[in-house]
DNA sequence: CTCGTTGTTGATTGACGGGTCAATTAAAAA
DNA sequence: TTTTTAATTGACCCGTCAATCAACAACGAG
């Protein structure tokens, strides 16, 4: 029974701030929708942040299987970069729900360690998985594109879902995509010309 | 009187929601800070949401007026394009404050039409802007690639703020333009190697 | 048939918050 | 001095909410 209710209740919670467009929701209707009562919910996730971030943990779960599922119909380097990016413009991932979960779990993120914990696995998936397919075709210049492609999307999500800047997904994939592969003949272009590794100003770390 | 008291406000409103990192903050605590009731708040604004879409107003004019100032020092399209972005990455907006107001400004665009209102002048703001610098420099381009740079402005804002990525806000600024260089290298390239409608009209160069 | 376990809830609490309003003070006008 | 207006507040209403707790149902094991 714990694990239908668990999921009954972290299901709710997304569709109740989707609704709401905020945390600001009590447990009680997220409950209610549920078909429980409030007090199960703080049974079984002790307060509300942890309920939240079980829903955050949720959504990051159906993004990685969305993610997986691009990649694993592709193949070669610039096909699964696409693939990733795509995911990522999904509608799913446009839905109210989605944005909501999205901005409410950035504003959590500057206060709760969970939130910052998540959110740092969901970029560092998000980079590695980059870096992976970015090397073969640029080398060490991967981390330094991968990061770029990384906040375009995120740039373009916002946008997207708080402005309707770009009309459709595709469209915004495109857009990545189009960046990316300039910069990757920019990349290929500067180690013919000129091989300079390190133009970068010095160090970085982590 | 009544505008000393407002900008009090506006200000302990600021300061409280980059305090607790939340719009869930008592009217109450914000107006103790600025030293008066918060009856008085009330009757000034109206209500909460009023009041803090004020603040945010007073936020887009502190960042309007330093993209000014920094396009009052320099010359010529490129050196304005990235005046304008290293504007946007100056410790300024990087303080708990300024990260606080925008994540959350983020949230109540969702459902305040007052919020959306702003963000979208916001937009349309930079946007012009990028693009007036643009045009004499990659023609009809110039929209979509003031896109492309908005959204990266915005993703590394995200990801400086939260997760600290860069270490500073010149490496943002630098990252963005190097990105923004390719952009124009490739599509004034793409130009001369397949001729487009009459672009380069008037005005000068780099 | 009873006992322990698991699942579940209604009721309650303690606290807080937004917004309103009658009433006070201070200053300006007449 | 009297009247009017603006500025400001304390107290309060009504509502909400997170979290707790004691208790009840269901049910399989012994």
């Amino acid at each position: 029974m714990e694990p239908i209710r668990r999921t009954a209740l972290v299901e709710a919670t997304i569709h109740e701030i989707g609704v709401s467009g905020t945390l600001d929701v009590p447990v009680s209707k997220i409950a209610r929708r549920a078909g429980v009562s409030s007090a199960l919910a703080h049974h079984y996730f002790g307060n509300k942040e942890q309920l939240f971030l079980d829903a955050m943990r949720h959504m990051l779960t159906l993004y990685a299987k969305e993610v997986r599922r691009g990649l694993s119909e592709v193949e070669g380097p610039r096909a699964r970069l696409e693939a990733v990016v795509a995911a990522g413009f999904r509608p799913f991932n446009f839905q109210r729900e989605a944005i909501a979960a999205w901005l409410n779990f950035y504003v959590l993120a500057q206060t709760s360690v969970g939130a910052q914990r998540l959110l740092n696995i969901y970029h560092r998936r998000l980079h590695s998985t980059l870096v992976h397919d970015l090397r073969p075709l640029v080398g060490d210049e991967a981390p330094r594109i991968a990061r770029l492609v990384a906040a375009l999307i995120d740039g373009l999500y916002l946008r997207h879902a708080l402005l309707g800047d770009l009309t459709t997904g595709e469209e915004a994939t495109w857009e990545v995509m189009h960046a990316l592969d300039v910069a990757l003949a920019a990349s290929t272009r500067e180690q013919v010309a000129a091989p300079t590794p390190a133009d970068i100003p010095d160090g970085d770390l982590q």
